[in-house]
DNA sequence: ATTTTAATCGCAACATTGTTGCGATAATAT
DNA sequence: ATATTATCGCAACAATGTTGCGATTAAAAT
């Protein structure tokens, strides 16, 4: 039956993203661990915490994966069905949990997930640059 | 003012999209390729097809990259504002032209690009599902 | 509280993907 | 035919992700 157990990295990798207001690279997650647990423990706990639906998978325009908290709406079937927004100049990644696409698509394909992202300036770098 | 050349490398790729109905990623068009030129030479030649319009790239929803031909419309600025279609079953991806994502984003940011990538099941094998 | 179990971990090793520097090669303009 | 410089090949490197396996350890069972 699989049972998943809290551990203390698990743990912290929960913290760090709940201390986190956008998306997180493993990378990112690795510097704030530090020694804590190795590198490949958080790859697995990022694998784990995908397939419990308490983060989600980002991947950007130009390749780079992060990770974000999922926000559950009281859904039965859980979609990733929101626009992510992707910085430009801070590299930051925001979920725009509100902003969903609407589309039409041919009858005789199946679609189980979607991906969109947005790239340019978020508000603060949009501000800054005048 | 930065010419462009023909090489032989350069038009075996441009033979290897013409020849493909689907996205190509680098190492299937190494592949194909063989060892008329390097491995690094391919990427080379993908930047600057990108750069020249020529091309496209994709990222998909697992992170994999790979590139397919652009089809211009007559219109002056090139955004590739298509949907993708991914196929978990034959991991082909094909560019569905006439979908477009319609959507609405907070006036305060400014977007130069988007990602519109769907996942499931292409109607091919969703026919040898039957 | 102790034992059992299997989920998780650390480590090492490997695979893939992409980048950079630099001297050599070759496409194009003159 | 010659000059210019875009492109190439090679080697070396970096980032990211994966796998196998024996050691730990959280949590269930006793």
């Amino acid at each position: 039956m699989k049972t998943t157990r809290n551990t203390a990295a698990k743990t912290a990798v929960l913290e760090i993203f709940g201390n986190s207001k956008t998306a997180l690279s493993h990378a990112e997650i690795q510097k704030q661990i530090g020694d804590l647990c190795d590198r490949v423990t958080i790859y697995r706990i990022l694998e784990r915490l995908v397939n419990d639906d308490i983060i989600h998978k980002i991947v950007n325009l130009d390749g780079t994966v992060k990770y974000a908290k999922c926000h559950h709406h009281a859904q039965r079937v859980h979609i990733h069905n929101h626009a992510h927004f992707s910085c430009e100049k801070c590299l930051e990644i925001t979920c725009l949990e509100n902003v969903k696409p609407s589309y039409i698509i041919p009858h005789n394909y199946k679609v189980n997930d979607i991906n969109f992202t947005l790239s340019g300036l978020c508000p603060n770098c949009l501000n800054s640059n005048i």
